[in-house]
DNA sequence: TGTACATCAGTGAACGCGCGTTCACTGATGTAC
DNA sequence: TGTACATCAGTGAACGCGCGTTCACTGATGTAC
C-alpha cells in the first residue's frame, strides 16, 4: 500500500526532488539528450542506481520536469492575458509579468525553449501538449474580453496563439539579457511592447473592414 | 599552397559535404549536443579520425551547417517580404514560399529551430547572429515599402523581428504537419495566414492614433 | 508496548560497450626541374 | 615527358574513460499481531 505521508515516503520525495534540481541546473548549458544518468547522481550525492526508483530514464526525468516547468508558467500565462486595465497599461504589466517570471526561474525557461523543439520526442510532444492547453486557456480567457466581441472561435484561437508564442519569445529574450545588463533588459522590454501593441492595434481593428482587407 | 580545383581538393570537398550531409541525417532524430563523431564517419564510411582532417570538433561541423542551412533560408526569406502584389496575396505566396522551402529542405529547418535555443554555445550564436542579419535585411526591405512611410527605423525593426519569427514559427508547424497529410497542412497554413493578416491589419493602422492607442 | 516479519530506497561491484583522441603509417596527388 | 621529392586525405591500432544497466545486498522504516 502507498502512503502519502511517512518518514520513509517524505524521503523518497525529496531526493526525486533533489534528482529534478540538480538536472535543471545541469541543463542550464546543455540539452536533455546529452545529459547523463550518472552525471545527474553524482550531482545529487547517490548511486547511479539509486536513479532507477524514480525514473526509468533520463527522458523520463525530463517529461517530469516539464510538468513543473509548465506548472509554474501556468499562472504567469492566465495573469499575464486577465483582461484589467487599458490596453497600454497592460502590455506593460504583462512584459513585467514575463521578465519577472524569467527572473524567477530562469532554468525552467531556458528548459522549455531548448527542449520545445529538442531532440528527446517524450518530452517535446510533453511541451507541445501542455503549450496547446495553455492556448486553448488563453482563448477562452480572450473570449470573455469586450474587445473580443464577434470574433469567431477560429480567429480567437489564432490569437492566442499567436499570443503564447509570443510570450515565448520574449522570455527567451530576456534570458538573453541577465538582470545584470539593465540596459539589454530595457532594450528588450521596448521592442515587446511595441511588439504586443502591433497585434493589440491588430487585434481592435481586425472587424474593421474584412471584405476589403488589404485595401487602403 | 592551396588550390580551388584539383582532384585532391574536389575529393576532400566531396568528403566534408559528405559528413555534412551524413551529420544533418542524423540530427533529424536527435539534437547536436548528442551526436558523436564516430556515429557521423561511420554513415560516411570513413575512419573516424579522417574527421579532423575537416573539422576540429562535431561543434565546428555544427557551425558550418548553420552556414549551410540559413544559406538556404536566406533568399527565401527575401523573396516572402519582397513586396509586389496586394495585401491577401501575398500573405498566401509566402506561406507557400514557406511550405515549399520546408518540403525542400526540412532537415535544415529542423535543425534551425531545434539548435537555436540548443545545447551547443557556438551553434546558438551562429544562429543568432545569422537571424540579426535577416531581421536588418527584413528591415531594408519594409522600408522601401510604401506602406511604411513615417515609420521609425525601430519600428520598422520590431516589425521586421517579428515577422521573421513568425515565419520560423510557420516553419516549426509545417515541419510537424508532413506532405502525407494534406488536412494538417491545410489547417496550419489557415492559421499561418490568419496570423500574418492580423500583424498586417496592425501595420496598416500603426500610426492611426500613436497618442491615443488603447482607446476606442 | 514489544516482537517478528515485510518492504523498499539506496549501495557498490561488475559488465560490456562506444566514445574522442593520439600516433605513426600509406599511397595517391601535386610540384619542381 | 620523365623523375625525384613533398604534400596530405584517409587508415587502423591503441589508449583510457565514462557510460547505462544488472544484480545481490543492507538496513532503516512500516505493518501485523
Amino acid at each position: 500500500m502507498s502512503h502519502t505521508s511517512g518518514i520513509r515516503q517524505a524521503q523518497k520525495l525529496k531526493t526525486r526532488q533533489a534528482l529534478l534540481d540538480a538536472a535543471l541546473e545541469l541543463l542550464e548549458g546543455q540539452s536533455l539528450s546529452s545529459l547523463g544518468l550518472r552525471e545527474v547522481t553524482r550531482a545529487v550525492g547517490i548511486a547511479p542506481t539509486a536513479f532507477y526508483r524514480h525514473f526509468r530514464s533520463v527522458e523520463d526525468l525530463g517529461v517530469a520536469l516539464v510538468e513543473e516547468a509548465l506548472g509554474s508558467l501556468h499562472p504567469m500565462i492566465r495573469t499575464t492575458v486577465s483582461p484589467a486595465g487599458e490596453g497600454e497599461e497592460r502590455i506593460a504589466r504583462a512584459i513585467e509579468l514575463i521578465a519577472g517570471h524569467v527572473d524567477a526561474h530562469p532554468a525552467h525557461v531556458r528548459f522549455i525553449a531548448r527542449e520545445r523543439h529538442g531532440g528527446v520526442r517524450p518530452v517535446r510532444e510533453a511541451i507541445q501538449e501542455q503549450l496547446a492547453r495553455f492556448t486553448a486557456e488563453v482563448g477562452e480567457a480572450l473570449a470573455g474580453d469586450a474587445e473580443s466581441a464577434g470574433w469567431s472561435e477560429e480567429d480567437l484561437l489564432m490569437l492566442a496563439q499567436l499570443y503564447v508564442d509570443q510570450m515565448l519569445i520574449i522570455a527567451s529574450l530576456f534570458l538573453e539579457a541577465p538582470a545584470s545588463a539593465p540596459e539589454a533588459r530595457e532594450r528588450v522590454s521596448k521592442v515587446a511592447a511595441r511588439q504586443l501593441r502591433l497585434i493589440h492595434v491588430g487585434r481592435r481593428h481586425w472587424l474593421d473592414g474584412t471584405d476589403t482587407a488589404g485595401n487602403r
